[in-house]
RNA sequence: GGCCCCAUCGUCUAGUGGCCUAGGACACCACCCUCUCAAGGUGGAGGCACGGGUUCGAAUCCCGUUGGGGCUACCA
């Protein structure tokens, strides 16, 4: 049971606690690492402790390795946790007492309905969709594999503390009866953050502004739960793309590793993270950690979204580079370089006959566009009548590839298939000249993983462009 | 649809009723410096979404409109 003294005493504020809480998907979201940033600062500017606790209650989709990758982005920006990191999923015990707990004060019910079921109701009803409450009074028994809905009152109010957009109140009414346990027995993320941040005695819960809705729901359990006084809330402004869409996998770039991997340097993320949505309050923008721990306040966050601009980034970026001492950037470009040529090396080692030999069958990797050998991609296009189209089924087939070795040779397979290519090879040329620009070079799916999907399909479609261009009508 | 939130140059922001003729940064343009390109320097263009109030005075407070975003899963 978490213990506050500053609201009973009233003269020793305890110091906050506060967390970030990242799951595993497979890669750390910038969103995430400014969520972290600001938990961070906030922490260390309050002489206060950072948790690093992982939501990985949905066993069908997280993977124990992408632990790993929250790590070490946290550890890549700079990001030191005082506690964790915690697995949800070593502390199903703590649920599990807190859902009977809700049981027995039959706070929760049993429900059998499937989502179809809900939507149809819903669609009857031509109300809004959602859960209607169906099986409240049914008494089904808690006990069966079933799922648990937490009785949502009908009426009335809520309201919490919320730092950076003032106190938001929710009418309960627009509250659904929202699910705590899974018919599995498997906690719901709401149930597992609220008991979590209860143990972990979490003063100040520091998130995104997408979490604002789940707040209602997180006061309701709370409550039920008997935990006492509500953490301060502070959600913060999404960061959203160009379109002022919020970022997303699919769309944009939004791994932080994929920022890291593109040569920019953690110190200047960090920097020009924290500037999207708050200010130190004057002219600064270039700003060294320990300055924005000094200058640090969650009231100062503003609450309108911010638009990712890489362009910024790369600014600061470059004022980074510029101002580091010449051996230290001797040092980090090569270990930069150093990291895309390691998974390469290998791969050319029985190709090169020289060391010099290295560069060209590498520098497909570390250019943005290849050097395409145009002598030979003449030849090539000469020798085989179905190079474009070769190219055109292979943009179809990786565009849904699996990203592994194995999906790709698949991919490439089929693509050969679909167009009659007689073997394999004849399907590889293209492609390999397209991707890497040479007809010699490493083997082509390990490369081609290495580089990426985007990376490929863009040189793909280029090749596309190229052999339009380099044959002219007749 | 319902609920919540947001609104200053293209973008990130400063601004919390008079210091605002709205400041800075990125991007853009011009010039200077310079063996090139950068970097650096100087200057320029560019914004308070709209309409009502409140006030001696509104970017700042209130209301409305418009626009945008988030949430609305047996995901987190």
């Amino acid at each position: 049971m978490p213990l506050r003294t500053g609201a009973s005493v009233g003269i020793v504020q305890a110091a906050p606690r506060v967390r970030i809480a990242p799951s595993p998907t497979g890669y750390f979201h910038v969103g995430t690492g400014r969520t972290a940033l600001f938990n961070w600062m906030f922490a260390r500017r309050e002489g206060g402790t950072f948790v690093l606790r992982i939501e990985d209650t949905d066993t069908a989709r997280n993977r124990p390795e992408h632990v790993e990758g929250i790590l070490s982005s946290l550890r890549w920006l700079g990001l030191d946790w005082d506690e964790g990191p915690y697995l949800q999923s070593e502390r199903g015990e703590l649920y599990r007492d807190a859902i009977s707990t809700l049981v027995q004060s039959g706070a929760v019910y049993a429900c059998d309905c499937t989502t179809a079921q809900i939507q149809q109701r819903a669609r009857e009803r031509g109300g809004p969709p959602g859960y209607d409450g169906f099986c409240r009074d049914r008494g089904l028994d808690p006990a069966e594999s079933l799922m648990l809905r937490f009785k949502t009152p009908r009426e009335g109010t809520l309201q919490f503390t919320d730092l950076v957009r003032g106190d938001p109140t929710f009418p309960l009414a627009a509250i659904e009866d929202f699910g705590v346990r899974k018919s599995n027995g498997e906690p719901l993320f709401i149930l597992a953050n609220v008991v979590d941040d209860a143990d972990m005695a979490i003063t100040h819960v520091v998130r995104g502004e997408d979490h604002t809705s789940n707040t209602p729901k997180y006061a309701l359990l709370w409550e039920a739960l008997g935990y006492g006084e509500l953490p301060v809330f502070a959600h913060l402004p999404l960061i959203n793309n160009a379109q002022g869409k919020k970022l997303s996998k699919r769309r944009d770039k939004v791994a932080v590793e994929d920022f890291r991997d593109d040569g920019y340097l953690a110190e200047a993320m960090v920097n020009y993270l924290a500037l999207l949505g708050w200010s130190p309050g004057d002219d600064r923008e270039i700003l060294a950690l320990d300055e924005m721990v000094e200058a640090f306040r969650l009231e100062d966050v503003k609450s309108a979204p911010a638009i990712f601009d890489e362009r910024k980034l790369a600014a600061v970026n470059s004022h980074y580079l510029r101002n580091l001492p010449e051996a230290d950037f001797v040092e980090r470009s090569q270990e930069w370089l150093r990291s895309r040529w390691a998974p390469l090396a290998p791969l050319v080692q029985e190709r090169v006959r020289t060391l010099a030999e290295v560069y060209t069958m590498a520098d497909f990797a570390y250019r943005g566009e290849p050097v395409v050998d145009l002598v030979e991609w003449r030849k090539a296009v000469r020798k085989n009548a179905k190079f474009g189209e070769v190219l055109e089924a292979a943009i179809e087939t990786l565009a849904v590839a699996t990203w592994d070795v194995e999906g790709i040779h698949q991919a490439l397979s089929s693509a050969g298939e679909k167009v009659g290519v007689a073997n394999l090879r004849d399907a590889q040329a293209p492609v390999r000249l397209a991707v890497m620009g040479r007809p010699v070079g490493p083997p082509l799916m390990e490369g081609i993983e290495l580089l990426g999907r985007d990376r490929t399909l863009s040189r793909l479609r280029a090749g596309q462009v190229r052999l339009h261009e380099e044959s002219p009508t007749g």
